[in-house]
Parts: structure tokens; sequence; C-alpha cells
DNA sequence: TTGCGTGCAAAGGTTTTGCATGGCA
DNA sequence: TGCCATGCAAAACCTTTGCACGCAA
């Protein structure tokens, strides 16, 4: 039995808000308090199950910053939905998004279904550090 | 004025237990039911104050999974601060966690350095996907 | 004796869930 | 009409905090 999916209008809402929101990061929070402000009702319960939606279906990223911080997502441009597989790296000092096509990185996907038996999902993997202008950055300060 | 430290039986307790955990990983709910099973009395907020205060030493190291999971921590022996670097694994249907430790992964790390500029942050990275069990157990129901 | 560490319980904030209702097909 | 998605409020979850007490120095 198939389930049937339904499009409503919270989640045109929602996908066209997260368009215009390409390359910045938001919170759910951020996204129910946008609406909210519009005077346009989108429950925050709705908000949550449409972001959780959307991550699986690999439209948008959610990173996980500390603890405390409230998770974070972002949205994943055409360019990137549509290109071939590949990995994402948040820079953790200025929270750049890159979008990484690798093949060393596809070997180690390989690698770890081969020698581990660990499926890779790279919709959903995030490797994060610190890029390469930040690290110049820093280096500079200190020297 | 200088903050007089004290020794306290359960610090005692939690670091010795840690010592025995060396190369594992667990959360603060592990390390206070190993205690409350033993009938010993450590209060669950003891065990999160003596883990911040051993992150903060350096003596331990905390993983951030995401959102769901509990924080968890791995206990650093005296001698190998750095020598232990490994990344995690988290299945999406089981929810395990694996830790990788693994001479090709560290390749990658280095591959990221040289050929991307990018430093990986291994405290705070995990490879998502499908653990070996339960990607044989979905083909078994496929089947 | 002094004051730090502990333990309990309550608070804190984010995210999920139960259930009745509304809206899409 | 049938059933999914929504919204509200309550629950769940991990972690932190306030406060009185016990224990180390």
């Amino acid at each position: 039995m198939q389930k049937i999916v339904y499009k409503t209008k919270q989640q045109d809402l929602i996908l066209n808000y997260l368009g215009q929101m390409q390359g910045k990061h938001f919170t759910a929070e951020e996204v129910y308090r946008h609406f909210a402000e519009s005077g346009v009702s989108v429950g925050i319960a709705t908000v949550y199950r449409q972001l959780e939606k959307l991550v699986t279906d690999g439209k948008i990223q959610k990173y996980f910053i500390d603890d405390k911080s409230p998770a974070c997502f972002e949205y994943l441009g055409e360019d990137c939905l549509n290109s071939h597989e590949h990995f994402h790296l948040k820079c953790e000092s200025c929270g750049k998004l890159i979008h990484l096509e690798c093949d060393e990185l596809s070997g180690i996907e390989n690698h770890l279904k081969e020698d581990h038996g660990f499926t890779v999902n790279p919709l959903r993997t995030v490797l994060y550090g610190i890029c390469a202008e930040c690290a110049a950055k820093e280096k500079g300060e200190n020297a």
C-alpha cells in the first residue's frame, strides 16, 4: 500500500522561504518566527516536521553546532541537488558550507562499505573543521 | 584569592572507572548507571560536573553527535593525547554509534588537509549511514 | 572551622508526540 | 469521501542550577 503525499500550503510557504535563504543558515525557531511575524500561521511542530522531511530528501542540510544551541539548517541550491554525489564540509569558524566532489572521498565511501560494512549517506553527513581561508587567517593572527 | 580544590570519593570513583573505559566511548548517563548498579551513590549532577571538569582539564574528550543523542565522552590516557584520532559512524536505522579507528580514514584527513586545505575536526564529525547489521536486516526483509 | 563538592529536585530549552481538526485529492 | 498534514498543548529529553548538607583540609 502506497502512502499518498499531499501538497499543502505550509509546505509551499516553507520551501519558498527556504529558497530565499540560500547560503544562509537558520534554525527551526527562526523559520517559525518568520511566518508568525508575517501573520501567516505555521505551527512550530509543522516547521520541525517539514524540516525533517527536507533533510531526509537531501534538500537541506542539518548542522549541529553544540549541545546548547538549537539545530541549524541550510538550504542546498539546485546545482547542488542535481550534481553528482558529494560530501559537505562545514567550516566551524566562518560557517561556510563547502560542497566537495572528490574521487578520494568516494573512495572512502567504498572503503567503509567493503571493509566495514557501513553504507555512508552523503546527504546527511557533514564533515566539520576549519577551511583554508580561516586557517590562513588564524595563522596570520598568531604570527 | 585562590580557590581550594578538594579531593572527594566521587572524584576518585569516576576517574577510576573512566580509566577502565579507555578506548571506549560513554555517556554521562552510562557512568551514572554504572555506579547506581554497583550500589554506589554518585548523583547524576556530580557526574556531569566531574565530566565537565575533566573535559576542561583535557583528560577526556567530548564528542558532539547530534541533537537527540546525549553527549558522548572518551577517556584519554595520560600519554596519548593526540595519538588517538578516530571518527564516528552513526547508524541512521538503529542509532548505534560506531567508533572507528582506521588508517584509511586518517588518510582522508590528510587528503582534505593537503589537497583541499580543510582541517577536519573529528570531535564533531559524524558519518551517517546504515550499519552492517541493519543493512543485512533490511535485505532479509525485502527478499 | 571553613568552604567546596555533593545530591536532590526543579528548572531550563529544544524537539517530539497525541489527538482532534482542517484541507487536499 | 478518505486520509494526510496541521496545530495546539503536553510530554519527553538531556543538561544545568539552587540550595542545604556532609565532608575534606
